[in-house]
Parts: structure tokens; C-alpha cells; sequence
DNA sequence: TAAATATATAACTATATAGCTATATAGTCA
DNA sequence: TGACTATATAGCTATATAGTTATATATTTA
């Protein structure tokens, strides 16, 4: 997002991928995939929701890039296709931090 | 999102900013504060949405503190609450440059 | 081949929410 | 005071989507 405007088409492209991670199951699958890839079985075993759920969950940010998928045999193993999502995930958690830093502090 | 294990309820945390994040209108909103600070009727004016519309996300994004209002007689005055969403847009759209980059090289 | 396993998809339900209209609240100025 | 302006909120509708169950597809193994 620069100092230039931005056209609505932009807007909504940058808007989808925000929605991407707003998805606190998304968020556990791709902190599941920070150590290395994963099957879709033990990404049902690890975060305790249904296959389908996880499946349909992979298929979408699969098609935006953020995992990729490497198949082996009758097994499917995902991986994380854009690490910048660990650093937008720690920008977010150190703003949270901060923001509780400041109300605490706020009753002192 | 450390290496550590995160609890539902921080992930809850985390997506929950990002799906603020995750509307086109809030994102002009924000990007019309990126010069400075300003009232709902000119923010009425710089999107084109409704009063109440924007009004809407206003409260909204301030009560994460997205954003910080100022009020001055019969005014209300808007401004960036956290400076890091602005670092966030740029990861994103970064990330959305490169993937463009990728699939582009794979036509030469 | 049939049975078992792993993953994907379809159809549905329930929920969250963006934007609308109408109205309320609050400040300014004659 | 009353008329006017700026902002906020309430109630509603329409839409998007997360999660479910049932089923399809594809691979392995007996």
C-alpha cells in the first residue's frame, strides 16, 4: 500500500488475502506447516478438525499461493508457499502485545 | 506466531485483526489517513461510501485500535491508531507483486 | 480383482457481517 | 429557543463462508 492511490481492483485483491488469515483454523494449519510439510492427515491429527475441513481449508489458500501441495503415492503433503505470512503473523502479535503493554500501563 | 504451540484462543486473537483487515473499504479508509488525520465527511467524500457506512467501520477498527478519533465541536477526526498495518499492506502487496512475477516468468 | 486408505468435492446449514434506510444524538449558530 | 450540521446507532437484508455429512476419486495392498 504506497502514498499513490490505489484502485478498488487492489483493494479487494490485497482485502482477499487479509481474509485469507483471518480464518483462526488457516492460522493453525500454517502454524502446523512452520516446521516442515505436512499430510492432510496429520494436519487433521495436529489441529483436531474434521479431513474435509481441512481439506477445503488447503484447497483455498492453495489457490492463492500460500501452501503448496506435493503428492506422494495416495498421500498429499502441504507446505508453506510464502513465508511472509510468518512475518505479517508476528507484526499482528506484536501489535497485540503492545496494545496490552498500553493498557496495562494505562493503571499504573 | 512463534515456534512455540499457540492456544485457540490467540489464534482467535490473531485472525480477528486480520479479518479487520480484510474489507476493500476499511483499506481505502485507512489508506485516506495514511496523509494525516480526517473527519468522517471528508472520509465520506475521499471513498464515496455512506455516512454510516464509514461511520460503521470507524467504530470498528477503533474499538482495536485501529484507528484514534479526535473530536473537535461537531466533528470527529480519524487517524492511523497502529502504524503497523501499513508495514502489514506492504508485505501483502509485495507478496502479491511477486506472484505475479511467478507466474509471468513461467510464459517466457 | 476387491478391500482398504487418503484426499477431494458436493450439498447443505448456520453464522457473521457489509451496506442500506431510518432515526437518534450532539454540537453550532441564527 | 429552533433550525441546521455532523456523527452515531438501530434494524434490516443480502451475501459470504466455516463446518457438517455424504459421497466421489484415486492409490495401495491383499
Amino acid at each position: 500500500m504506497s502514498d499513490l492511490p490505489m484502485t478498488d481492483e487492489q483493494l479487494d485483491v490485497v482485502a482477499q488475502r487479509f481474509r485469507l488469515l483471518s480464518d483462526p483454523m488457516r492460522l493453525k494449519i500454517l502454524h502446523n506447516l512452520r516446521e516442515g510439510e505436512r499430510s492432510v492427515s496429520e494436519l487433521v491429527e495436529l489441529t483436531g478438525a474434521s479431513q474435509p475441513n481441512i481439506s477445503k481449508h488447503l484447497s483455498v489458500m492453495r489457490g492463492s499461493g500460500l501452501v503448496n501441495r506435493r503428492k506422494e503415492g495416495n498421500q498429499a503433503y502441504f507446505s508453506i508457499g510464502a513465508p511472509f505470512v510468518f512475518d505479517l503473523c508476528d507484526i499482528v502479535c506484536d501489535g497485540i502485545r503492545q496494545e496490552f503493554e498500553q493498557k496495562q500501563s494505562a493503571f499504573l
